[in-house]
DNA sequence: GATGGGCACTCGTCAGACAAGCGTCAATAC
DNA sequence: GTATTGACGCTTGTCTGACGAGTGCCCATC
């Protein structure tokens, strides 16, 4: 990762705190090139990279001759396309769910895990089971596999109950991304039968495959959402 | 909308297509600043704009004194991030359904509505329900809600089987953005009435405010994907 | 009153210069 | 012979000056 942030994105984030301590609206200009020179005392090339940043978002619309204008921009607090992991998601919603350890256990991966998680030949995959439940009600049942090497210590001497995001963290490994399906299913019997729970409600699966910056593979989950507790939010945009 | 791209951005697009052409992969080096300056013959500014901006993207990353590299980047073909219509989604997956107009009439909007549309006094919203169905099997169940005003003609005029936002195209209003929930959800009995479908299933709910580019909401949409024949696709990265 | 031209301002692009940082190679010291 | 340090070449980061392209406003002319 980057020592320290170039002036360019200093600029672009200083930006935006002026945008908001001045109430700027869309439609409403922001200071010329030169007015922001002198504002933030640096060179021009700075001023134009960090606002090029900020049209690239769509914060702000560039008009050649005439300055630059504030686009109308929703925001989000947690949105889909931010990746965090199913217990801060859970803290952040206030859920004050128990996390079950249903079942951990390290096995040879089939083909299919194997090219999930890239694993070499001979490498264990290890299988998480959990559920979250609040008040005997099963709100999240997740299934999570990850090679077993990533974790250096016996499985027994792990605590599987908090956030595996901070789990592979610790042991050096931290997910950048992941890709995700987003699916709505009803539960199995098997499902259905580890979680106590009726058979005919919605679930939101979340399937996914999350990635170190490098993109080498650590974490292939299947997250169950029960339909009535769970929703995601997220801005789409056209072309 | 800008008249033109600006060399910035044309070069941004002709770098995407140089990693491509090159086949270059994540740690793969690019050329240097002036050696890309020869390449594309233009100015050291618009280059080190267009790298900012793919930087910015996640797909290269600048070590000063070192060189730019390929970052890891996942790419996912038509990612749920991107909007688009139901119709030009089931086009896109090769869905052969028909759309069967359940009901269209225009109403006094109550004050949710009133207030998701930000309609004013006296103006009226349009109620649109309609059904994908593919061979007998409902597939996708929508109703969609925008102000009277954006169609100046009478309802028993318009085709309403096809893109609502080619409709609003056709009559100046682009859509340019959407505020969407997802949320699995089972079928109440009024809607398993309507679309004749068993209610134990699940469907994956997709609620959207849609925008044009000031941000005026245009359209209101509550979209029912079957879920066993609907998944979508998207990269979440951490902050 | 309407139209056209000029001017001031703004963004877009190029070029030159220097600073900051990285990696490699050669020289020196142990 | 090996390890460390310094110099050099190259790269990115930042600043500055200059000119081109485009916009909007104001004034003059018809």
């Amino acid at each position: 990762m980057r020592r320290h942030p170039t002036l360019a994105v200093q600029v672009r984030d200083r930006l935006r705190a002026l945008i908001a301590e001045r109430g700027l609206r869309p439609g409403d200009r922001l200071p010329s090139e030169n007015e922001l020179i002198a504002l933030f005392e640096v060179g021009r090339t700075s001023i134009r990279e960090a606002l090029k940043l900020l049209e690239q978002e769509g914060v702000i619309q560039a008009r050649h001759g005439d300055g630059r204008y504030l686009t109308s921009q929703p925001s989000l607090d947690r949105p889909l396309t931010r990746l965090e992991g199913v217990t801060e998601m859970l803290a952040s919603r206030g859920h004050t769910a128990d996390n079950t350890v249903l079942d951990i256990t390290a096995a040879e991966p089939d083909r299919h895990q194997r090219e999930l998680l890239q694993l070499p030949p001979g490498e264990a995959v290890v299988r998480l089971e959990r559920l979250r439940r609040h008040e005997d009600d099963a709100l999240l049942y997740s299934v999570d596999l990850f090679p077993r090497s990533l974790i250096a210590r016996p499985l027994d001497e792990v605590d599987w109950t908090g956030s595996l995001f901070r789990l592979l963290a610790e042991h050096g490994h931290n997910v950048a991304y992941a890709v995700a399906q987003v699916r709505a299913v009803t539960l199995d019997e098997t499902q259905a039968e580890r979680v106590a729970s009726p058979r005919d409600g919605a679930w939101l699966l979340l399937v996914q495959t999350h990635h170190d910056s490098a993109g080498r593979p650590l974490l292939y989950s299947e997250d169950y959402h029960r339909g009535t507790d769970f929703s995601f939010h997220l801005v789409r945009r056209r072309d």
